[in-house]
DNA sequence: GCCTGAGTCGAGTCCACGTT
DNA sequence: AACGTGGACTCGACTCAGGC
């Protein structure tokens, strides 16, 4: 058994959305694998490989080719067909050669991997639910309007329905939401969330939201708050409630749950402090592609 | 080259309350 | 009492990548 000469990799967030739209799930498993247990380079016929495979379940070598050869066509890594190596590009160069300007990144584990979709897409889940928190602490209070305009209302879009000036009192996303992020139906959507609780990659809390509370049933309210405000139509319930013997109505507004965030993120360097000539990279590329 | 099972999604169920 | 609503969740059938 080889144990991981690193026991935590940064993972540029920009990288880990690239990898879960493109198809690249697993072939960013193989690449973290290698990156946990090599020094950035490794011989075709190394023990190291069979144990990936055994880990990853790839049983068959045709599947693993596939992945291999996926991230040689993305320069995740390199391969020299005369020593039989392969290079496990860096992510300074990944990020230079995509263009991942962000600076987010997410700490890898090598556990992670067993169930690398479900972690990904917790990434995903997460990052959406830290840029609301972000939106509100930082750049709210910082009162850039005219830069909001650009990017940080981009990272507003995926935020819940709150539409005042209020800080929200929590974070979160209801299943369509999280389906949007996912590209999947919100069956699927639900599925992944709860496994990743399950996981312990993020919380989920059910949430109301008090609205009213009066002591006679009164059936016009409901009409007149669709009517001002639209969009709570059919979220709005209504619960009887008894305080000292005394019978009272009670509106609440269901809401989207929260989600408490239990990935870790890091701020890594900025790509222009990177200086890896873009023309040698693709070269690099071209030259491995042909001796795949 | 055929078989298997993970991933996917539409349809259905559950829950808790509203409406008639 | 019977039916409606909407969000969360489950079921079962289908597809196709991966495995033998």
């Amino acid at each position: 058994m080889f144990e991981p000469k690193n026991n935590k990799i940064l993972l540029p967030v920009q990288q880990a959305e690239y990898a879960y739209y493109h198809g690249l799930v697993k072939g960013l498993a193989i690449y973290l694998y290698l990156k946990f247990y090599t020094d950035g380079k490794i011989k075709s016929d190394s023990p190291i490989l069979s144990q990936l495979r055994h880990d990853l379940r790839l049983k068959d070598s045709r599947t693993f080719k596939t992945h291999i050869t996926a991230l040689i066509e993305h320069n995740w890594i390199g391969y020299d067909p005369f020593s039989g190596m392969y290079f496990i590009r860096n992510t300074k160069f990944i990020r230079t050669l995509h263009e991942f300007r962000h600076r987010q990144a997410t700490v890898v584990l090598p556990q992670d991997l067993k169930q690398f979709q479900i972690y990904l897409a917790a990434v995903l889940i997460c990052k959406e639910v830290t840029d609301q928190e972000f939106y509100w602490d930082v750049v709210k209070k910082r009162r850039l309007r005219k830069a909001t305009a650009k990017w940080a209302v981009a990272k507003h879009s995926g935020a819940s329905s709150h539409s005042s000036n209020e800080r929200p009192k929590y974070f979160g996303l209801c299943n369509k939401s999280i389906a949007a992020i996912l590209h999947c139906k919100q069956t699927r959507a639900c599925v992944i969330k709860t496994k990743a609780a399950d996981l312990g990659y993020l919380q989920v809390k059910h949430k109301y939201k008090d609205v009213l509370e009066f002591a006679k049933p009164d059936f016009n309210i409901r009409s007149y708050l669709h009517e001002q405000y639209p969009n709570t139509a059919g979220r709005i319930r209504c619960w009887v409630k008894w305080k000292n013997n005394q019978k009272y109505y009670k509106l609440l507004l269901q809401l989207h749950d929260e989600i408490i965030s239990q990935i870790k993120f890091k701020r890594i360097e900025k790509l222009s402090a990177i200086h890896l000539p873009i023309e040698v990279i693709r070269g690099i590329n071209k030259a491995a592609l042909k001796a795949a």
